[in-house]
RNA sequence: GGUGGAGUAGCGAAGUGGCCAAACGCAUUUGACUGUAAAUCAAACGGUCUCCGACCUUCGAUGGUUCGAAUCCAUCCUCCACCA
């Protein structure tokens, strides 16, 4: 597809749904309308991240441009980072080494391709162009901004009020991002929703400039599993681009029915009028199309299927034959089951196996088994299905 | 700078010498129910072991008093509030 391909209304739709705020949609018609590939920014810190559907949101939408055939720079701010994002208040990180931006910037194309296609995604770093800059420019362009402007940002005056120090480099951080949308020409910046301020002074550096003033939109942050906080790695309510087809399709299945309506806004290409179309329907059946959407994003259209079919034949059918195998040594004599699950990475702690086992939620080979006690032998050749929980199941092949 | 107050398990919050591995709520886990959803009900929610009893480590840190401390004393660290 090119971008003069399809109607504008049409891209319109999908490119703006979603989106919490599209500053300008009028700017964005226009722009579409002139019928060449629009120059799509998107910045990234060059830390060294683990991505999750919650940078999924941003990544999709970068990918839905390219898919109408726009040109997308994925925009590593290696420079940038040396200041440290003032957004959300977080102390200044350590300045990295080039080595590292380099191999982060590796991590980063392993997981956004699975997304973005790479022969059409341009990865740039914003040292490039302030590597060399010089004190004088950096006067010329901090002249073009205001304190005043400065503080209209939220979390900057709340610090002002409160009392709290505000570094002077801190201020260069939103001007410096405005400057990369100088420097690419940026028709359209996409970010975070927490971004909006530093997005917004790009177009104001880029008229000051000359240029025609950049379109801003920005996604809104992703709900965890959980439904309740936003999703992250650290409250581990989150699905990674790196998980298995079974554990991104498992964790899908898990989530709300409140949530999934809202994953399937922000995650997938159906419009607002597809979604009400499918709560007419029964949740599972929505539910296991997002999963599958989910899994095939990363892993592709094939493995989704197959995972919603080894899903609904272990849960659905409760079929135990889909349980991965693994190799356990044999034991000397017996030893104690709560050890064997603790070794075998299925319980935290053998007082954990204990307990666990005390309610119920052991069983080896579909026997539940409620003794805490209980000694086992393994022997080479012998094999034991072994569940813990609804979710954990192995199939043990001693050797 | 002054004056008060607080630091307890993932979070919030009880406990002021033994019955405290530490109430209660949230979160979490497990079981029942189910659509591996939600809601609801029930239980668990430091660890080790020769496993149901024994031992070990926890209540900001370090020392001390005591037969015995989360609880008393001393010093230190960190936060907060009010005043200037």
């Amino acid at each position: 597809m090119t971008a003069a391909s399809g109607s504008v209304s049409d891209a319109l739709a999908l490119l703006t749904k979603g989106a919490v705020t599209c500053h300008k949609v009028a700017q964005l018609e226009a722009k579409l309308k002139e019928g060449r590939p629009l120059r799509i920014k998107t910045g990234f810190d060059p830390t060294a991240p683990d991505l999750h559907l919650g940078h999924g949101v941003l990544i999709r939408k970068m990918a839905q441009f390219q898919n109408l055939g726009h040109e997308v720079t994925f925009l590593i701010g290696d420079f940038t980072g040396l200041i440290g994002d003032p957004t959300g208040k977080k102390a200044t990180r350590p300045p990295l080494t080039p080595a590292e931006i380099l191999a982060n910037a590796e991590t980063y194309k392993a997981q956004v391709f699975k997304i973005l296609d790479p022969k059409k995604t341009r990865i740039r770093f914003n040292s490039e162009w302030f590597g060399e800059f010089k004190g004088e420019q950096w006067i010329r362009l901090t002249s073009r901004f205001t304190l005043a402007q400065m503080l209209e940002r939220n979390d900057f005056q709340k610090r002002l009020n409160d009392n709290q120090p505000i570094s002077i480099h801190e201020l260069l951080y939103p001007i410096a991002q405005a400057y990369d949308s100088v420097a690419l020409e940026a028709d359209v910046e996409l970010g975070g929703n927490d971004q909006l301020f530093n997005l917004m002074q790009g177009r104001i550096l880029q008229e000051a400039s000359g240029q025609q003033p950049q379109v801003v939109l920005t996604v809104p942050l992703l709900l965890g599993l959980d439904g309740i906080e936003k999703m992250s790695k650290s409250l581990g309510n989150y699905i990674g681009f790196m998980e298995d087809p079974d554990t991104q399709y498992g964790k899908a299945m898990s989530i709300g029915d409140t949530l999934m309506w809202d994953w399937y806004l922000l995650l997938t290409d159906k419009l607002p009028a597809e979604i009400d179309a499918l709560k007419l329907g029964h949740p599972m059946d929505a539910k296991k199309a997002l999963a599958r959407q989910i899994v095939s994003d990363f892993h592709g259209a094939a493995a989704g299927l197959e995972a919603e079919e080894r899903w609904v034949r272990r849960f659905s059918g409760r079929s135990q034959e889909e349980a991965p195998q693994v190799a356990v040594p044999a034991t000397e004599g017996e030893l104690p089951l709560t050890r064997l699950l603790v070794e075998r990475g299925l319980a935290a702690s053998r007082k954990e196996a204990e307990r666990l086992i005390g309610q119920g939620a052991v069983s080896l080979d579909g026997q539940r088994t409620v003794d805490p006690s209980l000694r086992l032998r393994l022997r080479p050749g012998q094999s034991l299905l072994v569940k813990v929980g609804k979710l954990k199941l192995e199939r043990w092949v001693v050797t």
